[in-house]
DNA sequence: AAGTTGCCTTGACGCAGATCAAGCGGTGAA
DNA sequence: TTCACCGCTTGATCTGCGTCAAGGCAACTT
C-alpha cells in the first residue's frame, strides 16, 4: 500500500471505489489495511467476456474504469442484458460461487478485485462493509425494478427516451456537462447493445432514435453523441413522473 | 415474549420468518431478545394496499402467511408488477424513508414487523443480521434480473410456462404436492394479476393458458388450479435451459 | 327466480415492432 | 486505390399481441 494510495483513500475519490465507498466514507483504517491486503487489478480489453455465466467465479470486484455488461441469453440466441456496471459498480456475490449471467466488457475496462473467501471473512468483522454492500444491491435491486417497468410496459419511444435519460442522469452524477444550455451525452453503447437492453432489436433502436431527433427531443452529433436541449421533455417522452431530484 | 415464541425460535421454522432466517438459524440469544423487542404484527385483507409508492414508511417487515406484491404504476394507468412477496419474503428498505412501489395484499396478509430506526440500530451491532439481508436482497437481485429476461425477450406463451414454472418451484420448496404422478399449483393471482406481472394483458394470458392446456402442457382443474403432467415439458416451453435443481 | 357483479374465455380486427433486405459511410488492410 | 468489414439507417412486409366487443359461469343479493 504506497503513500498514493493513501492519499486517493482520504480524498473523497479513490482509484479504488470499493475502498471509498465501503470503508474509507467512515474512514476506518484498520478495515482498509485488511482490504488493502487481499486485493489485486484485473484490465480487460474492450469485448472481452470477463466471466460466462456458470462459471466458477472466486472473486468480488468493482468497476474502476470502463464499461461492462451482464447478458443473459437463451439457447436460441435471444439475449437481454440485465444491468450496466459503470465505474464503482460492484460484481460478484458473496455467498455463491459460480456466477448467474454473463459479464461482459464493453470498453476497456479495470477492475478492483477481492478474492472471495478472505473477502467473505473480513465481512464478518466488518459490518460498515457489509451493511454498504447491502445498501449498494438494494439500489441496484430497485434499479432493476425500474428496469422491468420499462422492459414490460413501455412503446420502444419510451425505452430509448429512458436509457437516454438514466444515461444522462449517471453521466451528470459524475460530470455534468453542458453547453449552450444543452446537456451532452455519449453513448457507451451500440446500436445492438441498446436493443439488448431494451427488450428490442437493433432496428427498432436506429428508427426510434431517428424519430426522436426529427421531433427535437434529442440532437444527433455524429451516432454516438446526443445533445438534450430539454431535459423534461425528455423525461416526458419516457413516460416518467419525475426526475428524481437531478436537477433540484 | 412468551414460552411458545420461544419454541418456535428453537424449532426450525418460527411464526416470524425474518427471527428465524436472520438470526435463529445461528440461535444468538441476545440479538433475538432485541429482534423480539422491537417487532409487532399486522393483519391487512385481500385487496388492501399496504403501502403506497411515494409514502412515508418507517418499518421493514416480513410476510408471515398470505401473498403481497409490489407493483409500479404509470400515470396513464399501466401497471408492472415487480415483485411477489411469498411467506418468509422481506419487504422494506433500510436507509431509505419512503416506499419506492405499491405494496399490496392479493389475499389476506399477516406481516411480521419492525419498526426501522430501531431494527437499523440493531443491525449495526449484529453483523448476522445484515449479512442474512444481504443474501436475501441478492438473491432477489437475481430473480429480478431472471425476470428481465422474461419480459425482454420472452413470447407470450413461453412467459405463461415461466409463470407456472416458478409459482410450481415456490410451492415446491414449502411442500411439494403429487397426485398420479402430477405436480399440482395453484395459482394464487388472478388473469390480470399474471399480466401485471407478465407484461401482457389479460386476453392474452388467458388465450395462453388456454392454448398450453390445449396441448397437454398443462391441466386446468377450474380457473386457478393446475396440473402439471411433465415438469420438464414445462420448462422447454417457459425457454428456460435448466430446472434449477429443483427435482434432483 | 331474476338480476348483479366479478372473473374468465373467445372472436374479429388493427397496429407496433419484428423480420428480411438493401444500401451508406467510415476505417483499416492489401 | 480498391476491397472488405462494421456499425448504422431506411424501406417493405409480416405477425404476435393489444384492443374492442360479446358472452359464459359461479357466487351473491333482493
Amino acid at each position: 500500500m504506497s503513500l498514493q494510495d493513501l492519499q486517493f483513500v482520504h480524498q473523497d475519490c479513490g482509484d479504488c471505489p470499493i475502498r471509498h465507498r465501503a470503508v474509507c466514507a467512515r474512514c476506518e483504517a484498520d478495515e482498509l489495511a485488511r482490504l488493502e491486503q487481499i486485493k489485486y487489478y484485473r484490465s480487460y480489453q474492450a469485448g472481452q467476456t470477463i466471466v460466462w455465466s456458470g462459471d466458477r467465479m472466486d472473486f468480488v470486484a468493482s468497476v474502476v474504469s470502463g464499461i461492462a455488461t451482464l447478458t443473459q441469453t437463451m439457447e436460441d440466441g435471444r439475449r437481454q442484458m440485465v444491468g450496466l456496471l459503470l465505474p464503482s459498480d460492484f460484481v460478484g456475490r458473496p455467498g455463491r460461487n459460480s456466477a448467474a449471467y454473463d459479464v461482459t466488457a464493453t470498453t476497456d475496462v479495470v477492475m478492483c478485485c477481492f478474492r472471495k473467501k478472505p473477502f467473505e471473512e473480513m465481512m464478518t468483522q466488518t459490518p460498515h462493509v457489509a451493511q454498504r454492500l447491502l445498501e449498494m444491491t438494494l439500489d441496484e435491486l430497485d434499479s432493476a425494478r425500474e428496469w422491468m417497468l420499462l422492459l414490460g410496459r413501455k412503446t420502444a419511444r419510451e425505452k430509448i427516451a429512458s436509457l437516454v435519460a438514466i444515461i444522462a442522469r449517471r453521466d451528470a452524477a459524475l460530470n455534468l456537462r453542458r453547453t449552450k444550455g444543452m446537456l451532452n451525452v455519449d453513448l457507451p453503447l451500440t446500436r445492438e447493445e441498446m436493443a439488448d437492453y431494451l427488450g428490442l432489436t437493433l432496428e427498432t433502436v436506429s428508427r426510434q432514435i431517428s424519430a426522436l431527433k426529427r421531433d427535437g427531443v434529442i440532437h444527433l452529433e455524429g451516432k454516438r453523441h446526443i445533445a438534450i436541449p430539454d431535459f423534461d421533455r425528455l423525461l416526458e417522452e419516457a413516460g416518467d413522473d419525475s426526475d428524481g431530484g437531478m436537477l433540484a
